[in-house]
DNA sequence: AATAAGGTTTAGCTTTGCCTAAAATAAAAG
DNA sequence: CTTTTATTTTAGGCAAAGCTAAACCTTATT
């Protein structure tokens, strides 16, 4: 595998963010990117030549397998050091994102394999997202929206979407990490909005909160 | 503090290494980045522009205290890489340079205080050399080389110079680590080669490898 | 089918950072 | 005190990545 400049894995992490395997528009790209459209038409121009992706001027740009491949090692990378951070140095999960987008761009197998095994082989971040294997394999996605569960349902957290450092704010402040089990109490017809019961008490959820929390049954 | 590119930031390193406070010529700075005179000379005058050193053409360069704060800061961040992939991942010391290099790029001050705690607030690195503190200050730097002794003295190995793989591979075949303790027997008038002691027996060092490897009495 | 609107690409400019070749300067040798 | 030599700097190129403004396709609207 050759070597890639920071802006080209950007590129590639962002085109697997929008569309894994299917083609994304310029417009879609440059926004993610934070650049503009010219700027994007030469980057991709780039990777085309480099064969990580396919452009069809004016209609779109695609990943290669060879750009999944590459785009699913550097969500590793991301996703390990996601985990490094929160479990050994103790970062707060609203805290790791931008490190891990430096960390990620660090160049070695070895260090990669060995970071994996000192975390304890783990499937997922500490978000609950799935970390790819190192053959490119992807561990389940878990967990559904927690509106989806029925009333008297016992859950388990298992995920979290990345929506802000606000959702974060919001969730050390309700106390809510992966692991934390709950029983659904009363879902209301209204604002689709979600009592949670605990040993200690209830709480009502938003449903914008709900939407971004994911849960199994326990 | 600014944030520097990595180009800069290798070029302050490299001051470093070379002059620490002192002016350091063209040549020697292009021979230790790896690039040509005229490069050193415009990347020198951009550095001058951001008065991390003082330029007097045809003379030389010099950090300024500015430049030696940001010299410190990254050579920190060097040894704590060095002694995280060592102490924690079980890389071997002559594998962790080339990605230490890389990792001390990564810009963050909650990162290092973390990583100097989560590694036990080392001062010296897997190689014996001194982490500069947080705010600047030096540990001691360890050690007299081991032809410096007497016969018949214990000595405790402490400190290694970075003398390329051949030299490091040597001292792995040898046994020979950080912490060992042996006593000198005899010193080679001949050709300054030192013989070295142990409960298991004794053996020879060449005055090559004696002089890249420090030793206090113990 | 013609045109207006919106998104995409081209053209041309900027900065960083490296290169080679030529000119300029400092240092050493005569 | 010149002249040669070695080092350093300038001048001019190139590639990556970004930008703005203008030209160019697509698509949707009339």
């Amino acid at each position: 595998m050759k070597t890639h400049t920071e802006s080209e894995e950007n590129y590639i992490k962002a085109l697997y963010h929008l569309g894994g395997g299917r083609p994304v528009s310029n417009g879609d790209l440059a926004q993610r990117i934070g650049a503009k459209g010219s700027s994007v038409t030469q980057a991709v121009r780039r990777l085309g030549q480099k064969d990580l992706v396919n452009v069809v001027p004016y209609k779109g740009v695609q990943l290669t397998p060879q750009g999944i491949r590459l785009a699913k090692s550097i969500l590793r990378k991301h996703r390990l050091w996601e985990t490094f951070l929160v479990d050994k140095l103790g970062f707060g999960w609203e805290e790791v994102h931008p490190l891990a987008e430096q960390l990620e761009h660090i160049q070695s197998e070895e260090l990669v394999d060995r970071l994996f095994q000192f975390l304890g082989s783990p499937k997922h971040d500490p978000h609950g997202d799935p970390i790819p294997e190192r053959d490119g394999q992807m561990p389940p996605v878990l967990g559904q929206p927690i509106g989806a569960f029925t009333t008297g349902t016992e859950i388990r957290i298992v995920r979290v979407e990345d929506a802000g450092s606000e959702f974060f704010d919001q969730l050390d402040t309700m106390n809510i990490n992966l692991g934390n089990t709950y029983e659904i109490r009363a879902i209301s017809a209204f604002d689709s909005s979600v009592e949670l019961g605990t040993s200690a008490g209830t709480f009502w959820l938003s449903q914008n909160m709900c939407a971004n929390i994911y849960a199994v049954q326990s």
